[in-house]
DNA sequence: ATAGGGTTAG
């Protein structure tokens, strides 16, 4: 192995002559016997020495075929093709393209065998130059009709992902065989264009007289998966029925594993009892399928029966079966395959560390991913991207965004994934300093033109407080989809601007964009936040109407919204209970959030009920209510709930507000002292709340007894007026301020932010959990309704 | 005498 090694390691020198004629690969192997006498011995008939290194390339023997190939004088193209094949075979492909570069430099022409396994050399290398100048050759020898070298040429341009060239190759063939069209729908199948590759599969049927072989019904299937479409993936099952190839165990598993992939457990689970044969990857895709469609019970079962059937379990098994542990709540039955994988000594391997990784982190073991992680040496981009769902899964989102960072600095190149995973950390920090970071680092990654992406970016600065700077980026896409729309729309929708969501959703049928249901949740959305009853019902009814939609929980969620601020609340109840569907703890908050406004502690109560038959441990169930109690005097609820979520080990969200300046950002607790200007900010906020008219919290009657005997914090020294007060002072007269805020504003802040904005004419933004409060001159964009 | 496409995984 000595001679390959030293070739292997040498890709550069083996370009120059001296490197690559045939004498010095002999030479290199100064392994004993010396070279020179067994070339000897064996140099003397120039056809046995041939046959010689035919048999030994044959047999995988290289180093001894090296020597034996040193010894004939002038070697030919033919005695090159096997020493390329030999080593092609033997996997050491950077051995084989030096013979290769070697046979050029021996001026031995190479002829129509040569080029189909050096372009796969290629193609395995994902070495485009050397494929590229091996097409260049194929050219200038006359070669490019040969369907071999164009079959492997088509291939190699489609495994790097150069699906263009792969086509251009495969048009310009004279002629086609059953391999061209499945190296073809292969190609397409691996560059994830699923259509195109069924539609080649259907057109290749009619071009070829022949019928399909298991090698094209097999891409096909894994078509069907990328399209998951179940019914070409039946049809092509008839098909394979109809021309007897269901006996062999390749088709049967891709067409199991198609079931699986489609969502047809039940079908797969036939198909496999039925099959009368079944290898380890049969297994495998069946505890994979499993997993996939969420029986992890079924997927263990599949297992244990697997090794009582004395079926060697292999690396795909343990990862598939990781899948199913990652659903389960307990960590158990992902560390005992931990155990398991460890015994058998699969570790150290990334798939299967990486694997390990993910179902940590989807059980909630952060630091057991992170060893994990920490351990893998030869890391992947995915390895990296579930790291940072593993954070972003237990609200790390500083750690996320630091690991990101991270990938910046790597030879790697971050996906779709990779941004979708860590857009969201972004968001929930609420720091428009990071999104505008996050954005040029986006910018920068190329990312600029990516439609997918660039939404998540929309999304990401409607959602830190500035639509205006979303619409910016939308204005600017190049290429904008159904998703850009509806996140524009719903950008609008939660700042409030009801009309221009409106206008947007007008300008979206004009340019010829058929709007989803995502769209209607967003325009219905728009309606309610900006109390448009007559335009929300319009849409709601144009949804069935005109699309031919059936309005799903999310719409009928937003007419209970829209409902429960404008209507009364029997009439919302009344919504409620003529739905077609059956209404979720998500349609009771909306009826909950409408009777605290409208302070009906009845039908408060009731929707509570509602919601606690199907959540018993909804944290802001229990906090409305106590604070309508509270609201009432009724002391003793109040103090009812609070045991009943102390039973439960609920507690409330600590408040905290978050503002941003100069590219500073301040995070605020009710009634924190711990910022260096504290003391003024308490000063100021006192001089405002005088001014505004508010009452006075230290002394007045109506508020000692609820604020202080439940120990909060008074309404003037909330989060919120902290962070706009402290932004107030520290920022220049006339600029907005910006606050994000984790938890609902209440109805005190609320009412005080309007009059602090007309009394310091400024606009103050705040954003919460669900919409943003725009307050400028006195009033806020939701219209007193949140 | 030598050749091309191919099932499972994060």
């Amino acid at each position: 192995m000595a001679t390959l090694l030293v070739l292997a390691a040498r890709p550069a020198r083996a370009t120059t002559a001296a490197a690559c004629a045939p004498q010095n690969l002999a030479a290199a192997t100064s392994k004993e016997p010396p070279p020179r006498l067994r070339s000897k011995s064996s140099g003397a008939h120039g056809s046995s020495s041939k046959s010689l290194v035919l048999s030994l390339a044959a047999d995988g023997r290289m180093d001894e075929a090296v020597e034996a190939f040193a010894a004939v004088r002038g070697p030919d193209a033919f005695l090159h093709n096997i020493m390329i094949r030999g080593f092609a075979d033997a996997g050491l492909t950077t051995d084989a393209l030096a013979v290769y570069r070697a046979m050029l430099v021996a001026g031995a022409r190479p002829d129509r065998f040569t080029f189909p396994v050096v372009v796969k050399c290629c193609a395995r290398l994902q070495s485009l130059g050397e494929g590229r100048a091996a097409h260049a050759t194929v050219i200038k020898l006359g070669l490019e009709h040969d369907v071999y070298t164009g079959n492997s040429l088509v291939a190699f341009y489609a495994k790097l992902g150069l699906v263009e060239d792969a086509e251009r190759v495969f048009d310009g063939m004279p002629v086609r065989d059953i391999v061209t069209w499945n190296t073809m729908v292969d190609g397409y199948v691996a560059n994830r264009l699923g259509a195109l590759a069924l539609a080649c599969f259907q057109e290749m049927h009619d071009a070829l007289e022949v019928q399909h072989d298991s090698v094209g019904i097999i891409a096909a299937l894994s078509a069907c998966c990328l399209e998951f479409s179940l019914r070409q993936g039946r049809e092509i099952h008839g098909y394979v029925i109809r021309h007897g190839l269901e006996q062999e165990v390749k088709v049967g598993t891709s067409l199991l594993d198609m079931y699986c992939k489609c969502g047809e457990v039940a079908s797969a689970e036939s198909l496999f009892a039925s099959m009368p044969l079944r290898t380890v990857v049969t297994w495998n895709c069946m505890i994979g399928g499993y997993a996939l469609n969420e029986q992890p019970d079924n997927a263990f079962d599949c297992f244990m029966q697997m090794r009582t059937e004395g079926l060697q379990v292999e690396v795909v098994t343990a990862i598939n079966l990781l899948a199913a542990c990652a659903q389960n709540e307990s960590s158990l039955y992902g560390r005992s395959v931990h155990g398991y994988v460890v015994r058998r000594q699969f570790l150290p391997h990334v798939v299967l560390e990486t694997a390990l990784l993910e179902m940590y982190g989807k059980v909630g073991k952060v630091e057991s991913s992170e060893k994990i992680f920490g351990r893998i040496t030869n890391k992947t981009l995915v390895s990296w991207n579930n790291m940072i769902a593993a954070y972003m899964y237990k609200e790390m989102y500083m750690e996320a965004i630091t690991l990101f960072l991270e990938i910046l600095n790597q030879p790697l190149y971050p996906d779709y994934f990779t941004m979708s995973t860590v857009v969201p950390a972004y968001v929930l920090l609420g720091s428009l300093r990071q999104c505008r970071q996050m954005h040029s680092y986006i910018i920068r990654l190329g990312y600029g033109d990516n439609t997918l992406i660039m939404n998540a970016v929309l999304h990401m600065y409607a959602r830190s407080g500035d639509v205006a700077d979303s619409r910016e980026i939308f204005d600017k896409m190049v290429s904008k989809d159904v998703i850009s729309w509806n996140t524009m729309i719903m950008g609008y929708a939660i700042h409030g601007q009801g009309y221009t969501a409106l206008e947007m959703f007008d300008e979206m049928k004009y340019n010829g964009l058929q709007p989803n249901e995502s769209t209607f949740v967003s325009v219905l959305t728009a309606c309610s936040v900006s109390g448009l009853v007559d335009e929300g019902w319009m849409h709601f009814n144009l949804m069935l109407q005109d699309y031919g939609m059936i309005p799903q929980i999310e719409h009928y969620g937003c007419m209970t919204d829209l409902l429960g601020r404008e209507g009364d609340l029997r009439e919302v109840l009344q919504f409620i209970e003529n739905m077609p569907i059956d209404p979720t703890s998500r349609i009771w908050g909306s009826l909950l959030t409408a009777s605290r406004n409208r302070n009906d502690i009845d039908i408060a109560e009731y929707a509570a009920e509602m919601i606690f038959q199907l959540e018993h441990d909804n944290t802001g169930c229990y906090v409305v209510l106590s604070s309508m109690y509270a609201d009432a005097g009724r002391w003793e609820d109040v103090e009812r709930v609070r045991s009943l979520m102390n039973e439960k080990g609920l507690r409330k969200t600590d408040a905290r507000s978050h503002v941003e300046l100069h590219g500073m950002a301040c995070s605020f607790v009710n009634g924190d002292m711990s910022h260096s200007q504290s003391k003024t900010i308490h000063e100021v906020c006192n001089i405002l709340s005088r001014k505004i008219g508010e009452a006075d919290f230290q002394s007045n009657q109506s508020y000692p007894i609820s604020f202080a005997s439940r120990r909060t914090t008074m309404p003037n020294k909330h989060s919120v007026r902290l962070a706009v007060v402290f932004g107030l002072i520290s920022s220049e007269v006339g600029s907005p301020i910006l606050v994000k805020k984790n938890v609902r504003i209440c109805n005190h802040c609320h009412q005080a932010l309007k009059l602090i904005s007309k009394y310091s004419g400024r606009r103050i933004v705040v954003g919460d959990t669900k919409i943003y409060h725009e307050f400028s001159d006195g009033s806020c964009c939701c219209g007193d309704y949140w």
